[in-house]
DNA sequence: CCGGAACATGTGGTCGGACCACAGAGCCGA
DNA sequence: TCGGCTCTGTGGTCCGACCACATGTTCCGG
């Protein structure tokens, strides 16, 4: 069977150095915490200019493994870091703005990342994270509440019970979709009719879901919270009330 | 309630660039397909060196949301596309390398990954795919197949359905997730003591999802796909047997 | 002996200019 | 008309210099 053809080698310098360290990252000899060296001794080292190793480093910046500052002392200069999800945030938030994905396909991505995060959640969400997100969720109730500070309050809502899932991985990616939706969520909610009712609804389902989750009702969480992203996604797409109705597939809750 | 500190605003000119275009792309200003006007006209414009002009167009390019190539004519100089897949690839690579994620994270989020991808794909994958599909499991299931080129296929085949879901948002996170743990899945694979014997239970098994995906048997499909993987798995961590023996939680197949 | 202020050092960040390699555009002659 | 040549514009690279900043380091006065 026959491979596809391979995009010939670039040989661009930067690209040349970017592969030299990103192997030693992958070889484990640079881990992180640790120290490259500045720039003016790891370039001449590397045989190459100073500029095509900072286009490198600015690469791996961009990736969330590297933090560079000025200064002298023990925090100065270039070190490897793990810090993936600004970059994952940033990718897709410009790719969705770009129209590569669908708002279909976005939906979908939630609803799978999120009813995988609930889950987690209801099975090791530490207890001061379950409380934080009380607050959270109490934050959304207050009366009067504007649509943007109820919007930054949801997502935090969604992040937080991601990263309490215990998976890190899926955590990042649930932050990532979620943010990147952000601004559609913000204006859909920006021309729901009548917000106070609407802010209630969704208040409802997020008690019934810290709920559900404190209990340790994964299964049941699940099924909620896929419930309740489709329902918002669905006035993004269909107006203020989903194809469903306002109420659930399986009436009123 | 107080929302946390935030870092103070970062004055670096590149990323004052950066957000420049970012804004422009978000606001639909800049769409795939449009050209940048040359770096030595912009960097003017924008009021920087062309050094700092050149390390934001690096940042979108290693986000896969700019390519440039030299030269003259209509394909030369910057331009805005939409190629999220190998950025992403990079990321998780390198922060699975970082240790950023746990072999655990990256085994559950397969799972709910590609039981999305296999319930899609039963769906409405295009009959195409579906035959690219078949002839990749039949290459792996030649005989004497080296374990890296069955490595190969098993990645091209498991990507390959992601793609034909139909949804490009799951397809990428499933490719990106798929591709940082070849090397993992390389040396398991090299490990295991009776490879052909093994060879030919994925076999089975790839053979059956292809089977149960052609005749739209999504969840069949789905609870299969999270068994081959958790299978595979857990070789990667408790050696050649997974913690449930040989044979599936149901017993043999 | 102590403390604070001034200075030296080293880091990333930026800038301007120069040159290179390459690929299309356009010209010119056969 | 066609083939080759030159011109031009593009990104890619390199060099040298300077800036801003944070930290050591020294030095001087108390």
């Amino acid at each position: 069977m026959p491979v596809e053809w391979q995009p010939v080698q670039q040989s661009r310098t930067h690209e040349l150095v970017l592969r030299s360290i990103e192997e030693r990252v992958v070889a484990g000899e640079l881990r992180a915490g640790d120290r490259l060296p500045p720039e003016r001794e790891l370039a001449p080292v590397l045989g190459v200019s100073r500029s095509a190793l900072r286009e490198a480093l600015r690469v791996l910046e961009t990736v969330g493994v590297l933090v560079a500052q000025p200064g002298r002392g023990p925090d100065a200069g270039a070190r490897i870091v793990r810090n993936p999800d600004d970059a994952l945030g940033r990718l897709l938030r410009l790719h969705f703005a770009l129209g590569s994905y669908s708002l279909h396909d976005v939906l979908e991505a939630r609803v799978v990342l999120e009813r995988s995060s609930f889950e987690g959640a209801a099975c090791h969400a530490p207890i001061e994270d379950l409380d934080e997100a009380a607050e959270l969720v109490a934050g959304m109730a207050e009366p009067g509440i504007g649509v943007s500070a109820f919007n930054d309050l949801d997502t935090r809502f969604h992040v937080l019970i991601a990263r309490s899932s215990g998976n890190a991985l899926t955590s990042t990616l649930t932050s990532a979709v979620r943010e990147s939706v952000r601004p559609l969520i913000l204006r859909a909610l920006e021309a729901v009719e009548d917000w106070p009712a609407t802010a209630r609804a969704l208040n409802a389902e997020h008690r019934t879901l810290l709920t559900l989750v404190r209990e340790g009702s994964g299964p049941e969480a699940a099924d909620l919270v896929e419930w309740h992203i489709r329902g918002l996604h669905g006035t993004l797409v269909d107006g203020p009330d989903g194809p469903d109705g306002p109420d659930g597939p399986d009436g009123p809750r």
